[in-house]
RNA sequence: GGGCCGGUAGCUCAGGUGGUUAGAGCGCACGCCUGAUAAGCGUGAGGUCGCAAGUUCAACUCUUGCUCGGCCCA
């Protein structure tokens, strides 16, 4: 049968074994991913995970609630993704890893979206009852709530989505009136007046969040405040000069105020003269007499037109002390006639202006704070639509302030002052960045008003201190802090909330100083707004002592009555009923005002993970509430991290969380923000239309997520690139593990070529890495990581060498192949069920896919667990009995033998020598494939020859021949030696083989009698002896 | 304007406590294979480590300033 006549040479190809799988090259992805999800949520593969780790070790990732308004934008995309690689991949390492999605449903944001509709259909908001314009921002939410979910289930995160939290819900709203209620309980609540961002033309007092700075052009003024006492008996009759940009404050100016440290200048102007904008001169009563700091005497002069400066005195500013001034419009006496004093504030700096600062109390937190110190109230001035009282004495019922005619040079402001000789220059060229309402984008004030706030340092006599909480990270195998301290030690709210920053793991750890600095010198917290879709402040206040009422009995009928109703619940008409018997309604204000929706997100831990709503996030390892992880964009640790520890330290003394996860935004191409106006948005939503969502998922985990990283055509074609070298590992498995069967298997690790017991060895060090990157939440190395090893050990050498093996070593005469060929297909097998496991979390459409491949009726893929890999190596191969690794900080895991891996390094450096030394051959085309390649390798010393001597080096290098000399190691100069790095040095010769081409293996062998005839390992396996 | 963070090959990333010619993968160029084939293998070219000073025998690594970008705040 053999002797088959060159003339007409035997076509072996079907004698050959060649990779065979249905599994396709090409993926597919947006057509086959929509597939592959509607059956998952046909099958209910959440409930199926969820029964799958029922009593397992859990992991909470509590899930911050995105904001329900339009569609899901990349940075919703990458934060989901990072959740869920999270959940995934502790599920996959057999924690019970529920994820329970949320949203955050009140606000001013859809408040203003459905008033825009009312004002699109001529509504007006205030003539439609609350109740009903309640309900069309509750049908708002829901329809973006319904909108993003399916969005985020198209991206392939898993969770129950049938069962979201939204902190519109009832529950969720009753949860809210009660977490402000154990607040007002404690005595951590208090009706102040306070400077707040105000919106004149919204008429709301706004978070920081609401707030976005503009460069606009304000009038600039120097205002002229004659003093009339002082101890300097020079400065009397003197002008204290002060420069404000707003010049609206000037007529609820209450004081001065000057930098101690600062140096003044007491003296004339001579020669020059003040000139008005028409050019008149204006020559204040004592011939231009002014107190000014030194270093801004100069461009003051600039601003008022004059020179000629005679300095009388130099005044240092901590000797201002005493000094009183009267305001330029005195002569309307009342208010204005009032004493303004001198103050001394830290704040005063002579970077511009005059180094002296004008206070009004009323529209500075400086103001408010140093005013406040010295006695002096605000007084309430300017009202919600920015107009002056009716009843104030200067420009009462006028304005807005934010009118820029009105504060405009020849405005009524300082008309005012110029006629009453106060007004030292004006002119509206002066350029700097101003608060803006985002939403209206009018320009927003500071303005007292009576808000509610949580009290940062006052004494919480409530919080019990507790026992210490242990606090462990599998990484670190030990306690995080292991200081024996006592959970709230500390006695305010700050202090509290420092104390629980500094017990929380950050990921990455600077989170911990950027959180701990806004905590640091926040100040209180203002719940209040004047709104009307949001969780009310549910308050009654003694209209006799401005007490608020403190009733358990009234409290929990508030809570019922929201809990049955929701926010509706808390009306007028209600108020009888809540108060009872014991209380008049007429003698009570009901509080009117709503929460800053800060607070309903810093409550979803008391929803979601305390209500027992969700029984999988129920705690059933007794330990507290806190959840595992909060993960979210690093913009956080002002809000949600922030909103949710001052909450519940308020109200439980600890942290919501024990660890919290930041990422970096994501930019464009060139590192820029994404923005509307620069055009350089890119969706998620298209990129899963155009490239699937494996490959949106594997570029967010590709990326350093905790930094600003990037995202755009160039960045995601290499996604696509790493994608498909995957996938093809995937491919080239599955098609060379065709008809595998168990009968093949080799059981008997020690019964292996070594370059199976190497892979092997490869294997539990990627498995022991990967479980690191894991545990740190190193999700950038976890994917470099598979695609390196795919690359470069599967691919490049593994795969390469065994080529051969897989195709030829099986025939007629051995059914399941050679033992090394058995064995190779046995690592195979070992691969394959342990990539498929790693890839899972990441490329979650993927990964089913493959293993639907190859096995099509034996459930999801996302079942399964960690890869159990202690029987893969020989118990000499696993190292001693603490299984060291060459890298010490894997941990106990079990990894590699540090002798093969050794061993193996050295081989793969020779073989890195052998390639290059045939590719001269191969450019002068002496030698095209390197099969045709004979090679003499001569090594220098007697280990590297005994090494090469030990196994095939032809096979390893895929080389015809390889025969191994010792050279003299006299030949080696000095430099060969240095470049070898700790590898062998050697030299390898290659020439063309003059030997025969086996017709089945294409290899080169002495035995081959005449090219086309058979080598005797094929010649044995195609024939029965 | 202030606080914090970042800027290493075309791209994505590595580069403990400063120490020999700064690495990897991808991409690219060139070549091989045609029995993983819109695949696989090999070789090679790419970096004044944002810029400028300083400390040091020695700096990608430390200090300062600048610049660009980002988040937060005003």
């Amino acid at each position: 049968m053999t002797d088959t006549p060159a003339t007409e040479q035997r076509d072996y190809r079907d004698t050959v074994f060649l990779p065979k799988t249905d599994f396709p090259m090409k993926a597919g992805l947006p057509q086959k991913e929509p597939l592959i999800l509607a059956k998952w949520l046909g099958g209910n593969l959440e409930g199926q995970i969820r029964a799958a780790r029922a009593g397992r070790e859990q992991f909470i990732l509590h899930d911050g609630p995105p904001y329900a308004n339009g569609d899901m934008h990349i940075g919703h995309a990458l934060n989901h993704i990072l959740k869920d690689m999270v959940v995934r991949t502790q599920t996959l390492k057999g924690k019970d890893a529920p994820y329970v999605p949320g949203w955050d449903c009140h606000g001013l944001p859809i408040e203003w979206k459905v008033e825009e509709q009312y004002r699109k259909k001529k509504l007006n908001k205030d003539e439609v009852p609350v109740e009903e314009f309640r309900a069309e921002c509750r049908a708002y939410a829901q329809h973006w709530v319904d909108t993003q979910r399916e969005q985020l289930k198209r991206l392939g995160i898993g969770g129950d989505w049938d069962h979201p939290y939204l902190t519109m819900d009832y529950e969720a709203e009753a949860t809210i009136v009660r977490e402000l209620l154990k607040f007002a309980a404690n005595d951590m609540l208090y009706r102040g007046a306070k400077p707040v961002m105000w919106s004149p033309v919204e008429k709301t007092a706004l978070a920081e969040a609401e707030i976005e700075y503009e460069d606009i052009v304000s009038t600039q003024i120097d205002v002229a405040f004659e003093i009339v006492e002082s101890p300097i008996a020079e400065l009397v009759g003197a002008h204290a000069v002060i420069w404000t940009t707003t010049p609206w404050t000037i007529p609820v100016n209450q004081a001065l105020a000057y930098g101690p440290e600062i140096d003044y200048v007491l003296g004339v102007f001579h020669g020059g003269v003040f000139l008005d904008d028409d050019q008149h001169p204006w020559a204040p009563s004592k011939a231009g007499k002014v107190l000014i700091a030194a270093p801004l005497l100069e461009a003051f002069s600039l601003r008022a037109q004059v020179d000629n400066f005679e300095e009388w005195r130099t005044i240092k500013g901590s000797d201002l002390a005493g000094t009183i001034a009267r305001h330029p419009m005195h002569a309307l006496g009342g208010f204005f006639a009032r004493p303004r004093p001198f103050l001394a504030g830290d704040f005063v700096t002579t970077d511009s202006g005059t180094g002296l600062v004008h206070m009004s109390p009323d529209h500075g937190e400086d103001d408010f704070d140093l005013c406040k110190a010295n006695g002096i109230d605000p007084v309430f001035a300017v009202e919600g639509d920015g107009k002056y009282r009716e009843d104030w004495g200067w420009l009462g019922g006028q304005g807005s302030v934010i009118n820029p005619k009105f504060n405009a040079p020849d405005g009524p402001i300082c008309t005012d002052l110029r006629e009453a000789g106060g007004l030292l220059a004006a002119s509206a060229d002066y350029k700097h960045s101003y608060p803006h309402s985002w939403r209206s984008k009018a320009k927003v004030i500071y303005r007292c008003t009576p808000q509610w706030f949580v009290p940062m340092d006052r004494v919480m006599t409530h919080i019990e201190p507790k026992a210490p909480r242990e606090q462990r990270w599998e990484s670190e195998g030990g306690a995080i802090n292991p200081a024996e301290e006592p959970l709230c030690a500390a006695p305010t709210l700050r202090q509290a909330a420092m104390h629980a920053i500094d017990r929380t793991r950050f990921v990455p750890e600077k989170g911990r100083n950027r959180i701990g600095s806004m905590v640091k010198d926040r100040p209180d917290w203002v719940l209040s707004r004047q709104r009307a879709w949001g969780v009310p402040i549910t308050l009654f206040v003694d209209r006799k002592t401005g007490q608020y009422l403190n009733d358990p009995q009234v409290n929990d009928r508030i809570v019922a009555a929201v809990k049955a109703g929701g926010v509706d619940a808390w009306s007028d008409a209600r108020a009888q009923e809540y108060l009872g018997d014991q209380y008049n309604a007429a003698d009570y204000e009901r509080i009117t005002d709503i929460l800053d929706v800060w607070f309903d997100s810093g409550c979803t831990h008391a929803f979601v993970l305390e209500s027992g709503r969700w029984p999988a996030l129920v705690r059933h390892d007794g330990g507290t509430h806190s959840a595992d992880l909060y993960l979210e964009g690093s913009d956080q640790h002002r809000g949600w991290f922030q909103s949710s520890l001052l909450e519940s330290c308020g109200t439980r003394g600890q942290a919501p969380y024990k660890a919290v996860l930041t990422h970096g935004f994501t930019m464009d191409a060139k590192g820029l923000k994404m923005s509307k106006s620069l055009g350089n948005t890119i969706s998620p939503i298209d990129l899963m239309r155009d490239y699937g969502a494996d490959i949106l998922r594997l570029w967010a985990l590709s990326v350093d997520f905790t930094e600003d990283h990037r995202i755009g055509k160039e960045i995601l074609t290499g996604v696509a690139d790493q994608y498909r070298k995957l996938r093809n590992t995937f491919r080239y498995l599955l098609g060379a593990l065709e008809g595998f069967s168990e009968e093949e298997r080799i059981t008997d690790i020690a019964a292996m070529p070594e370059l199976e017991r190497y892979m092997l060895s490869l294997l539990a060090d990627l498995d022991a890495k990967l479980a690191r990157a894991v545990d740190d939440f190193d999700f950038n190395s976890y994917t470099r990581l598979l695609s390196d090893f795919c690359n470069e050990d599967l691919s490049a050498f593994y795969f390469d060498i065994r080529k051969d093996s897989l195709y030829c070593d099986i025939g007629p005469a051995a059914p399941l192949g050679t033992a090394k060929r058995r064995a190779y297909r046995t690592v195979l097998d070992t691969l394959f069920h342990a990539l498929v496991r790693y890839a899972a979390p990441v490329l979650v459409f993927t990964a089913e896919e493959v293993w639907g491949t190859r096995y099509p009726d034996e459930g999801s893929v996302h079942l399964l667990e960690w890869p159990n890999l202690d029987h893969l190596l020989l118990p000499r191969e696993s190292g001693d009995p603490e299984r060291a690794s060459a890298d010490p900080t894997l941990g106990s895991r079990v990894h590699g033998n540090v002798e093969l891996m050794e061993r193996w390094r050295k081989l793969r450096a020779l073989r890195v020598q052998l390639t290059e030394a045939i590719e001269p051959k191969r450019r002068d085309k002496t030698i095209r494939s390197s099969l045709e390649a004979n090679a003499v390798a001569i090594v220098y010393e007697p280990a590297a020859k005994e090494l090469l001597d030990s196994l095939d080096f032809a096979e390893i290098g895929i080389v015809s021949r390889c025969k191994i000399l010792l050279g003299n190691s006299d030949a080696l100069s000095l430099e060969t030696i240095a470049r070898t790095h700790g590898n062998f040095p050697a030299r390898f010769e290659i020439e063309p083989t003059t030997d025969h081409k086996c017709g089945r293996c294409w290899r080169h062998l002495p035995e081959v009698t005449e090219d086309g005839n058979l080598c005797n390992r094929c010649e044995t396996v195609l024939n029965p002896a």
